[in-house]
RNA sequence: CGGGGUGUGGCGCAGCUUGGUAGCGCACUCGCUUUGGGAGCGAGGGGCCGCAGGUUCGAAUCCUGUCACCCCGACCA
């Protein structure tokens, strides 16, 4: 039973002056977590109760699909990440140390390392497979900018799993199970989630998909369909494109004087001034965006041109995932200037395949449509390029900003833009791993057999935390249930000895019947403050034990819809055992 | 890394323009009163004013430097 006289707890009345979304406010102030660096906390019993709720609910879900608990070590030598190349690629992002003999370690960011190191060390046989393996560690990211509290943090705990199957169906199977274990995870939880496309990068899965949670102070975009069940992150959306033209439709390219026009918008204005029978608006005209590309093997930056229409920007995120591993960034004036056929402000597509410059399109520039666009002269543009006619793209990328009501390509309905928080990620892995660290079984002709892997996270103090995002109230915290510090939240209010004699009673009586009891027994302690403190806290069923007592009646709250209902004393455990069921 | 902001008891803040050795609310301790919506009165404890230099008889306050933290963006699973 949490006792308030002892409980080690301190409400605070002021919201904390660094905390802006309202789960690192509501969760300061309950005392349910403090802060002790950026990123970086200390939790209390009550937030600690909270996480271990939450971790029990995905403990028992993973265990469920026949997954087996492991535990890891956050400390890890150098050289196990030094084989997976990523003690270079994590950069920045890796908290590095030294031990007494100046020996380099990192706290680990993620474990896969460690699961593929520790299946190849035990299992060689094609017989021990398949295999799924967990844990739920503590992980260390050095992030450039740790925000909204437990939401984005330096340390954070995570459940980690990975599947270790012998064939694509395997593997296929492995996702399958994690993601329905994932639903009911989330669901339990009681959260409100989606499940989105996300981009699986050239990591050589096939399928990824994150878990949301919509909320104003999430951090990630997303995509959704106002009509059917799409849902996408904002690198995988595909949103519809236009039908195709044909070459036919359009006029003969014709070349144009455009003096001073670097800009759509100039250049919107002089073509309109030209009078050529019709009105161009940003969204005829073809912009041609250039960017430089590196692959990780590579040291050299390569040009990469990309056209998208004049009345949209290209997202550098969207672009960046999907080309993932390989970096993109904006180039420079030198990178342009070392292509003297690239005029700046004047690109056109017509000359770039002769240029050796690799040309995509967004899907928007759909087969035979015509676009107005440099003329790779300065002063000059070209109206009525016709895609597949004028010019031929090497291929199509979604790089456009999506926009709220653009078209799903399900069912042509329109998109909605919403924020949400990452929850939960499953993904397949492929070979990367395995390949890298030789994980591999021997096969039953004797012959060596490819191990391929899958990838599934649950971020456990971020869900948490998302869980507060979405359940508080102007009032406070407003936990569902199942991960409620307790199941019921008593208030002894008054001085009178027999109310406490009282309430103490039907306490201990609750708890014989297994329900979880916090029981705010302090003394001298005025009635409006252990109001308060009950809703802040955010137990979803009050019970007030005061003056009504005379009467013979103790009050039963809803935390959530405030329900209030007197109950004769005589009846309370029952009746208070019944709401705790509900 | 770019932009903005803030550093003063445990928490939230004022004081700084115009230098004179620190104050308010919450929390905490003691006493009396109070007890159904963050009680009242009285008495207390607790702060080298982020740090380092400088100016000055004297610096929380002015000057220089530095560090830290928060927010927005970039970056990042």
């Amino acid at each position: 039973m949490l006792k308030l006289s002892t409980l080690f707890l301190r409400t605070l009345r002021d919201d904390p002056a660094d905390a802006e979304v309202p789960s690192h406010r509501l969760l300061v102030r309950a005392g349910y977590v403090r802060r002790i660096a950026p990123g970086i906390y200390s939790w209390l019993p009550l937030g600690l109760a909270v996480l271990g709720n939450v971790e029990r609910v995905v403990r028992e879900e993973m265990v469920g699909i026949g997954a087996q608990e492991v535990h890891f070590p956050a400390l890890i030598p150098r050289e196990i990440f030094e084989v997976s190349g990523r003690w270079a690629d994590y950069g920045d992002g890796l908290f590095r140390l030294q031990d007494r003999k100046h020996a380099d370690y990192l706290l680990g960011p993620t474990h896969e390392e460690l699961f593929t190191l520790l299946v190849k060390g035990e299992y060689s046989s094609y017989k021990d497979y398949p295999l799924a393996l967990f844990q739920i560690q503590t992980k260390y990211r050095d992030e450039a900018r740790p925000r909204a509290g437990i939401l984005r943090g330096r340390e954070f705990i995570m459940k980690d799993s990975y599947s270790f199957d012998l064939s694509e169906d395997g593997l296929v199977a492995a996702y399958q199970a994690h993601r329905d274990a994932y639903e009911r995870i989330f669901t339990r939880l009681g959260f409100d989630y989606r499940i989105v496309f996300a981009v699986s990068g050239a990591m050589g899965g096939s399928a990824s998909e994150e878990f949301l949670a919509p909320t104003p102070s999430g951090e990630d975009t997303f995509v959704q369909c106002t009509n059917c069940d799409y849902a996408a992150n904002t690198e995988a959306v595909v949103i519809a494109a236009p039908e195709a033209g044909s070459a036919g439709d359009h006029p003969l390219v014709q070349v144009l004087d455009t003096p001073d026009t670097p800009t759509i918008d100039s250049l919107v204005d002089r073509l309109n001034a030209l009078k050529l029978g019709r009105t161009f608006t940003a969204a005829d005209t073809l912009k041609n965006v250039v960017f430089r590309t590196k692959a990780p093997a590579d040291t050299e930056w390569q040009l990469l041109v990309v056209g998208v229409p004049g009345d949209r920007e290209v997202d550098l995120k969207r672009l960046g995932g999907q080309l993932e591993p390989i970096e993109v960034e904006q180039a420079g004036p030198d990178d342009i200037a070392a292509v003297p056929a690239l005029v700046k402000g004047y690109i056109g597509p017509q000359i770039l395949t002769e240029a050796k410059v690799r040309y995509l399109v967004d899907p928007l520039v759909v087969e035979g449509s015509a676009w107005v666009t440099g003329a790779n002269e300065a002063g000059k543009h070209a109206a009525f390029l016709v895609r597949g006619r004028d010019f031929t793209p090497d291929g199509e990328i979604g790089a456009v900003e999506i926009r709220d009501g653009d078209r799903c390509a399900k069912c042509g309905s329109p998109l909605q833009i919403a924020r949400g928080i990452e929850l939960g990620h499953v993904f397949q892995l492929g070979d990367k791993y395995a390949k890298a660290f030789d994980l591999t079984a021997l096969g039953p002709q004797g012959k060596p057999v490819s191990v391929t892997m899958g990838s599934y996270g649950v971020g456990i103090t971020r869900a948490v935390a998302a869980l507060a995002e979405q359940t508080h109230d102007e009032k406070g915290l407003c936990w569902p249930r199942l991960v409620a510090p307790a199941d019921v939240h008593i208030v002894a209010t008054g001085k009178d000895n027999s109310v406490f004699d009282a309430a103490g009673h039907i306490a201990d009586e609750l708890e014989a019947r297994g329900v979880r009891v916090m029981y705010d027994d302090r003394r001298g302690v005025s009635p409006g403050v252990k109001f308060k403190d009950a809703e802040l806290l955010g137990v979803p069923t009050i019970v007030i034990v005061g003056k009504n007592l005379a009467e013979g009646v103790i009050e039963l709250r809803d935390r959530r819809t405030d329900e209030r209902q007197d109950v004769p004393v005589s009846d309370a455990v029952e009746a208070i055992a019944a709401a705790c069921r509900s």
